[in-house]
RNA sequence: CGGGGCGUAGCGCAGUCCGGUAGCGCACCUGCUUUGGGAGCAGGGGGUCCCCGGUUCGAAUCCGGGCGCCCCGACCA
């Protein structure tokens, strides 16, 4: 592949492109276990801030965190029957808890006497373990509503993994309420819509379209199912979050009821959401370059890096020592900055470095600037006609940083945008459609009857799915008319898309 | 689970067809010179060649069996 210093070109081979980026910018990388990865402390890092961002807005919306047990009876999978036959294919179970030497050869095996009288599923979500916690909670309408969420990993045994985007265990957060009625319910689904999309478009710079699945998509066990897509580089489509309206299905099941204010006896009404780790794939693949990944200012674990040059070691003092003083500078107006003081690189080897890393502004200190009173402001991205550096007074770039921090978290939301409107296409005829999907991809807006069967046939034939039937913000001003696929009459607007 | 590819130094690979002292680049260590966009020179360290078995005087290489990983398809956040 020529230069092994370069990635992949994005428009040569978008897959391989985002694997040598999530490996080479040391985000992550794969573990001995198939389909588990190793997060590195540059993607963990990345994770904790989405995670403290994500968090703010939960309590800010009146949540608590709380945290449930990873081992789940596999009796309690079984109880809610959509939800057992939504997970059956991919679970992992713990049967044993000894090991013994191997009688027959080497190595160690499970003993047998130890086997468990009941299988333990290692959770691929927490609905059971946690309604049945609440069952035994709520007596009243008075305990109601409960509004937690916890952050955990989960495992689902996925064939076909990608860092972040699909591995077999992966970390998220997943909120369960309970609610004494049914608007309640909806509501705090909505909310939630509404917390992830602020989320992502002001945190991430990764705008969504938001709508509700359609059955053959919906969460097993939930009513209705809302979710947020974003759409990659790649024009790919990316289930980045989703919120489900459970019914009352699960308290059913676990005899989550309270007495109401009637006296009656009531189910409640439950919702869960969650996002994980995929959300990091998601912002690789919104604003990763040839160069590598880019950090929107808001979550990047540096936003600022300080790269010293020098030649002599009385120039090495005094340029190292402006370097502390802008980063301490900097660090009392709360910008996370760093110094790379790093003597075995070149200044230029440690700019690609910090650039393939996504370090959204580098800050270059020579003597030449010591001697000037001046700084070098050089950032990751430039909207149209910016000059990628700027040569600026000390305490003129000082003060800019903040400021510049905010027009790149900007531009990346507008260049995000942008994007997203150019590859969203309104269809009415079919064969447009496919001739299209094929040639360019992208969000494809178009009338659907409604039937399963024109869903189907359009993922058969296509491989595209139907992504949300959207919010009205994001419908067409005038209803389309006519199904996409069979020509009867529009019930819906629908956005297709082939997903990740 | 089907199709393809790969397993040799920390990483990326060559060597395998045609058996004969295990190599290259990067990284690492030491020294000197360097440092404003991927530094240079010199010296140096590092290997159960995925595993098990077979053939052979001799196996990274040939044969048999196994394991693992990656990529592409059917399921999914």
């Amino acid at each position: 592949m020529g230069d092994d210093r370069k990635l992949t070109p994005r428009a040569e081979d978008f897959s391989n492109w985002y694997n040598e980026v999530v490996l080479r910018a040391e985000l992550a990388e794969h573990s001995p276990v198939r389909g588990s990865m190793i997060i590195r402390p540059w993607g963990y890092t990345l994770w904790e801030n989405m995670q403290r961002a994500l968090d703010d807005k939960f309590k800010a919306t009146g949540h608590q965190n709380a945290y449930f047990p990873l081992f789940i009876p596999l009796s309690f999978i079984a109880r809610e029957a959509k939800h057992v036959e939504g997970f059956a294919k991919e679970m992992a179970l713990v049967t044993h808890t000894r090991l013994i030497a191997n009688p027959d050869g080497e190595g160690l095996i499970p003993d047998p006497a130890s086997k468990l009288e009941e299988p333990l599923v290692v959770r691929p979500t927490s609905e059971t373990i946690i309604y049945d916690a609440y069952s035994r909670w709520v007596q009243s309408y008075r305990d109601l509503p409960i509004l937690l969420n916890q952050w955990a990993n989960v495992v689902r045994w996925e064939m076909r993994t990608r860092l972040f985007l699909r591995t077999s265990e992966f970390l998220w957060q997943e909120g369960h309420t309970a609610h004494a009625t049914s608007e309640e319910a909806e509501r705090e689904t909505l909310t939630i819509v509404g917390v992830y999309r602020s989320f992502m478009e002001d945190w991430m710079a990764m705008p969504v379209i938001t709508g509700q699945k359609t059955e053959s998509e919906r969460f097993p066990g939930a009513d209705r199912t809302y979710a947020l897509e974003a759409l990659m580089q790649d024009n790919k489509a990316l289930q980045a979050g989703t919120s489900h309206m459970l019914g009352q299905n699960f308290s059913r099941q676990f005899d989550l009821k309270f007495q109401a204010e009637s006296g009656d006896w009531e189910y409640a009404w439950n919702t869960s959401w969650g996002v994980s780790t995929r959300l990091v794939g998601g912002l690789i693949m919104t604003h990763g370059d040839d160069s590598g990944v880019v950090m929107p200012p808001k979550l990047a674990p540096y936003q600022v890096v300080v790269t010293p040059i020098w030649k002599t070691e009385d120039q090495k003092t005094v340029v190292l020592e402006k370097a502390e003083f802008v980063a301490s500078t900097l660090r009392g107006e709360r910008v996370r900055v760093h110094v790379d003081q790093r003597d075995n690189m070149s200044p230029g080897a440690k700019f690609w470095d910090w650039e393939r890393k996504g370090v959204p502004l580098r800050v270059e200190i020579g003597p030449k600037d010591v001697e000037k009173q001046q700084l070098v402001l050089a950032r990751r991205v430039t909207a149209e006609g910016q000059d990628r550096k700027e040569f600026l007074g000390e305490v003129a770039a000082l003060a800019a940083i903040p400021e510049r921090l905010l027009e790149i978290q900007r531009t990346l939301l507008e260049t995000a945008r942008r994007r997203q409107r150019e590859n969203t296409h309104r269809v009415t005829d079919y064969g447009e459609f496919t001739r299209m999907l094929d040639e360019r991809g992208g969000f494809f807006f178009a009338g659907w009857c409604g039937s399963a069967e024109c869903e189907t046939r359009v993922k058969e034939e296509t491989k595209a799915t139907i992504r949300v039937l959207p919010d009205e913000e994001f419908r067409s001003e005038t209803p389309p008319e006519r199904c996409l696929v069979c020509e009867g009459e529009a019930t819906h607007e629908a956005v297709w898309a082939r997903a990740y």
